[in-house]
Order: C-alpha cells, then structure tokens, then sequence
DNA sequence: GTCTATATTGGGATAGAC
DNA sequence: GTCTATCCCAATATAGAC
C-alpha cells in the first residue's frame, strides 16, 4: 500500500479501496486514506476532488478490468453459440474472481457498493455494472427459451446476490469467515468457493419454470 | 414514525431502523434520528446508552419475531418428519418476509448489518441470526443426505445472500429498484420475489454433489 | 504537485437543571 | 425521564505558500 515507486494518486486509490473494502464509505475518512498512503490530506482533494470522486475513481479502475475479462470470456463463447451452456456464461462472468489477484480485501469493495446508500449507489452501479448484466442476461435468453424473461432476471440478480455474499464473507477476498461457520482459508479455497456458487446459481437458472414441480431430485 | 401514542423509546426506534436501513449505521447521525423520531437527542443517550447500543435494540427487536416465526414453521415442519422437504424447509426460512409487515423499507436493516464494518456486524449477526441459521442447516441436512455439509453450508449462505440481495434492493422492501431493471412495485410482488427467490435456492441446493454433470436440463 | 494551516460544519456524548 | 447547553473531537474541504 505503500510501495514509494507508485505514484502519489495510485497509492491514494489503493489505500482507498482497501479502506472502502473494509469500513464502508460513510465511515471511511479521508484522513484515515492519506494517512494509510502516506500522503497527505490535501493530496487527495487536489487529486479526485472530492471523497465521492476518490470513490467514484477507484471503483472504475477496480471494476474496469472485471468487466473487459467478462466481456472478452463471452465472446469467445459466443463465437460458437450452438456449444454454449449455462454454465460456460456463468463461468465467464465469475470467471475475474477464479483467477485474479484476490488476495487481499479489495475486491469486497464490488459487495460494499451494493450496500451504501441510494444516492451514493444506484449511479455507480447503473455505470459500472448494469451493461455488462444486460449482456449476459441477454446471452443467457437463448439458453433458456422456456424461461420467462422477468423470472430470468430475477435468478440473475440472485446469483448476483451469492456472488455479493461471497465477496462480503469470505476469507481472504474479505474480511471475515461467514456467519455459520464457512471460511475461505487461501487462494485455492477462494476458487473452490466460487466454484460452488457458479454450480449453485447454474442449477437455479435452470429449474423449470413455472415453480409447480418442487420435490424433484436431480 | 412520529405518532404520538408511542413511548420515546419506540419512537426512537423506530426512526432509527428506518434511518440505518435507508443509509446504513455510520451515515446516519443520532442528531438525524432525533429530529425524525421528534425527541430530544439526551433521549436517545438516555435510553440506549450509545449510537451502537441504539443499533443492537433496534435490530434486536426486529430480528427477535422473524426468527420465533422461522422457527415455529420449522417444529411444525418437524413434528412429522417423514413428509418434509427441502422447499418446505427453505419456506419456513423465507415465511416472515411472505407474510410480515413488509410495507416499508425498515426491514432492509436487515441487510444492512450484513454489509457494516467487521467489528460493528460479527457480534450482531452472530448473536441475532447464527444460531438460528444452524439450526436450519441442521434440518436440511437429513434431507440431502448425498451432500457433502460443507456444500451445504455454502449453498446455504449463497441463498441467504440471494435474501439479502432481494431485501436491499426489491421495492417496497427495500429502496429502489435492481439495477437491471427488477423491481418489485408493490406488497404482493413482494411475495412473489420471494417465491421466485425460493424456488431459485431450492433448485441450488438439491443440485447433485460433486458438481461434475454440468450441462443437463431440468 | 505538495505542503501547512485553517475555515466550517457536524458528530457522539455528557452535565446538570427541572 | 426530559430538556438546554456544551464539551470535545473529527470530518470535508479550501486557501495560499512553496
């Protein structure tokens, strides 16, 4: 967080995101960051203007790259769509988090943004990630003919919600192990976990629609 | 939020869930929470002791009868054995938001503490919500007995964030609509967000274990 | 671009009268 | 139990020298 050869505005960015990751931004000071950087307070103003502009900034860099590799994953698949399956598009949008560097906490900063404010929330999400949750529902539609578009939707939105879980609970991508008892030890159990919410959200995606058959086993 | 036949205390309260679950705990001030409950701010140090004490009863009261409710439906389900199954199980988790008084936003709080600072949530979300959670990952298990119970556990917390997704974002519940256009407008799509979302997690636990079969259709 | 110094506001918490 | 008044501190942001 410190490594003298960044330059002063990168330093800024990365002790913010891991602040952001780990507080929240409401109660994250712009001391606190300029302190963690070992810069100063006034740095961070002339750089990003504001603490929202310093957020605003370091999210896009997060998330920029997350979503080049889910944009390219999926096309590579959609160059061939008679052999595309369910589980090869949710593989390509888990697929930042399998093999990234998700060593430390700050990639929770994706979760910590889902749980802030309104105000602060919705323009962020709505420029960072609802283009690219547009294409893969979109990518998803053909594989799931029989299956109503709003009810598609909502089975995105949660498998994004376990996605969000995973961020914000498990060790070391986050901070903490989860509330029963489930704990992400190293980079290995990281993949391993996001291995089992894709084979998670993969079976609810595909359930028959409408919910009338309930006790089936698989 | 301002009638005038509760107690200072409720009202106290009852401002405060609707204040930290519309902006979360740190950016919300006491100050905020007084003005909208009409007291005094001395009241609320007076009665809870601390901006963090005020949190632990306002959660604690709202927690206390979902889970007495989760865990009647889970006896009832309990007292013959032979007929349960894993959708009624995850019913009897999701009943209290079926059902409940779900008109506002106030029970996103509960989402909320799911996203505060490690040091501000662990206690809470251990004390108010783990035992029961176990209590309900112990009733599935015997009903999934192929599963390994660490996959349990995982599918078990990625539902939990799928609930968690749907009280931050699904109106009225929570505050605005998803970010790819869900949305719930009024009480009885909430309910029906909750099916949906059931039948989802249900589909995601009975998936086979290991996940080696990958492509097969429902 | 980086610093010191400071303006200005708002925060949690408390003392003490009533 | 409730109020006024206040303490003390931390926050964002900016001005202006270097």
């Amino acid at each position: 967080m410190k490594n003298p050869t960044d330059t002063t505005r990168q330093r800024i960015m990365t002790a913010a995101e891991t602040l952001f990751a780990e507080r929240g931004f409401a109660a994250t000071s712009l001391r606190a960051i300029a302190t963690a950087a070992g810069v100063n307070l006034a740095a961070a103003h002339y750089h990003f203007g504001s603490k929202q502009g310093l957020l605003a900034a370091t999210l896009h860099a997060r998330v920029t790259p997350i979503n080049a590799a889910r944009l390219c994953a999926l096309d590579e698949l959609e160059a061939n769509p008679g052999a595309m399956s369910v589980d090869e598009v949710m593989g390509a949008f888990f697929l930042p988090f399998l093999s990234g560097d998700l060593k430390g906490a700050r990639p929770r900063i994706i979760a910590r943004i889902h749980a802030e404010s309104e105000d602060l929330m919705r323009p962020l999400l709505e420029r960072e990630f609802l283009p690219v949750s547009e294409r893969f529902i979109a990518a998803l539609q053909p594989l799931l003919p029989d299956l109503d578009v709003d009810e598609l939707r909502w089975r995105f939105h949660f498998a994004i919600g376990g996605m969000i879980h995973l961020l914000t609970f498990a060790r070391p991508l986050g901070m903490g192990k989860l509330p029963a008892g489930v704990e992400v030890a190293d980079a290995t159990d990281t993949a391993a976990a996001f291995q089992r919410l894709q084979h998670f959200v993969v079976a609810g995606l595909q359930q028959a629609d409408p919910p009338s058959v309930q006790e089936q086993q698989p």
